[in-house]
DNA sequence: ACCTGAACACCGTTCAAGT
DNA sequence: ACCTGAACACCGTTCAAGT
C-alpha cells in the first residue's frame, strides 16, 4: 500500500522550488519533506526528470483560459498574460521549464487554445503556428529574464525589485555605456507587469497583418 | 606561478558544455581536462558562478556586430540574428545563460550597441529601452526553446531535428488536439532559421510605429 | 508492491599542508 | 601565491533486503 501520492510529491517539490529557488530542488529534499526515505520516490517517479515534467504540467494547469470571446488579441493577451502570471508565482520553475521540451497533455492544451483562437479569426493555420511560437518565446524570455535575477529567498516586493535594479544600473559606467545609463529608470522597470504587456502589444500589433 | 590563464579555463569548460550539454559542466571536468586538482581551479574563479559568468561573456563575445547603416530594423535584425546564432553554436549554454541575470561588460555592450541603434533611428530612449528588453525575450526565449529538446551528444543536422520533430507530433492524439496535429509540419520546422526571422520580423513591424 | 538501509559515483567547496 | 590530498556535506540512482 503506498503511503503517498504522486500529487503529494508533486506538491512538497513545488513547495521547496517556491521556498528555496530551482535550485532547492532535489529528490533527497523532497523525500525528508514528505518523512519518507529518498530512494522511495523512486515507486511515484522513475528519475528526477520525471518529477520534474509534472511540476511543470502542474504549474501550466494554474494558467487559466482567458477570454472566450471572438477577439483573437485579447484572447491571446489574456493566455499570454496568464501564463506569465503562473511562471511569476512560481519564478524557480522557470529554469526547470526552459531547460526541457513540454510536451505535457497542459504543454499540449494550451497550445491547442491558442491554435483555435488564431484559426477561428481566420489565420491560416500555418501562420497561427508561427504565431504561437513567436508569442510563446516572448513570454518564456521575459519570464526568464524575469526570473534570472530574483535572489532564492522569499519574494520582494515589486518596488524593491526596481530599486534593486536602479541601483545596479547607477554601478555601470556612464562614459562607455551612456545610452544604459541614461535609461536606467526605464530599463529597471523591466520587471513590470506594463513592461511585459508593452512588448506583448508589439508583438501582437506586429502580427495583425497576417489575419486576412 | 600561474600554471593556467582564466582563457584556458573558460575554453576547457566551454568544450565541456559544448561536447556534452548543460549537465556536462562542473569544476572537477573541467579540472580533469586541465590536468589539474578540482580546488585548483579556485585560484582562477572564486566559485562556479562565476566560472560560468565568464563563460556567458566568452559566449556574448562572439557575437558580431551587424551593419552600421542608419536602417534600424536591419541593425536589429543582425544583432538578434547574431545573437541567437552564437546561441545556437552553443546550446548547452543556453540554461546557463537563462538562469541569472546578465551584467557583465559584455552584455551591456551588446545592449548599449541596440540602445545607440535606436536612438539614432530617432526613438525617444525609453521606448528604445522597452525595445531592446522585448527584442531580447524574444530572442532568449527562442534560443531556449531550441535548446531545450537537442540531446546531449553532438548536434544532429537541422534535417534531422525537424524529422525528430515530425514524429513527435505524429504522437500527439489528433482527437483532443486537432489543431495542433493540423499545423505539425509547420511546428517541426520552429527550430530553423526561417522561423525566428519570422517571429523577429513581426516584433519589429509591431515596433516600427513608436519610431517618430 | 512498496519501503528501508547501505552503497556507488558523482557534485561544489574548504582546509591544512607543501612549494 | 599557487598547487595538492583529504575531507565535508551534499547529489541522483541502484541494489539487496525486509514487509
Amino acid at each position: 500500500m503506498r503511503v503517498l501520492t504522486q500529487d503529494q510529491v508533486v506538491a512538497a517539490a513545488l513547495a521547496l522550488v517556491d521556498a528555496g529557488g530551482t535550485d532547492a530542488l532535489s529528490m533527497r529534499a523532497a523525500a525528508a519533506e514528505l518523512g519518507v526515505a529518498p530512494n522511495a520516490l523512486y515507486t511515484y517517479f522513475p528519475t528526477r526528470a520525471a518529477l520534474v515534467a509534472a511540476l511543470i504540467e502542474q504549474v501550466l494547469a494554474e494558467v487559466d483560459g482567458g477570454p472566450l470571446g471572438s477577439d483573437w488579441r485579447a484572447g491571446v493577451r489574456g493566455i499570454a498574460s496568464a501564463l506569465r502570471a503562473a511562471l511569476a508565482r512560481h519564478p524557480g520553475m522557470v529554469p526547470l521549464m526552459v531547460a526541457g521540451p513540454m510536451f505535457g497533455p497542459q504543454a499540449l492544451g494550451l497550445g491547442e487554445r491558442v491554435l483555435a483562437l488564431l484559426v477561428d479569426a481566420g489565420f491560416p493555420p500555418d501562420d497561427a503556428a508561427r504565431v504561437l511560437y513567436t508569442v510563446l518565446a516572448y513570454v518564456l524570455g521575459f519570464a526568464a529574464m524575469d526570473a534570472a535575477e530574483l535572489p532564492d529567498g522569499p519574494a520582494p516586493t515589486m518596488a524593491e525589485r526596481v530599486a534593486t535594479r536602479l541601483v545596479a544600473f547607477e554601478d555601470v559606467p556612464a562614459e562607455h555605456f551612456p545610452h544604459t545609463r541614461a535609461t536606467a529608470t526605464t530599463a529597471a522597470g523591466y520587471v513590470t507587469d506594463e513592461q511585459f504587456r508593452y512588448g506583448l502589444d508589439a508583438l501582437i500589433a506586429g502580427i495583425a497583418p497576417l489575419c486576412r
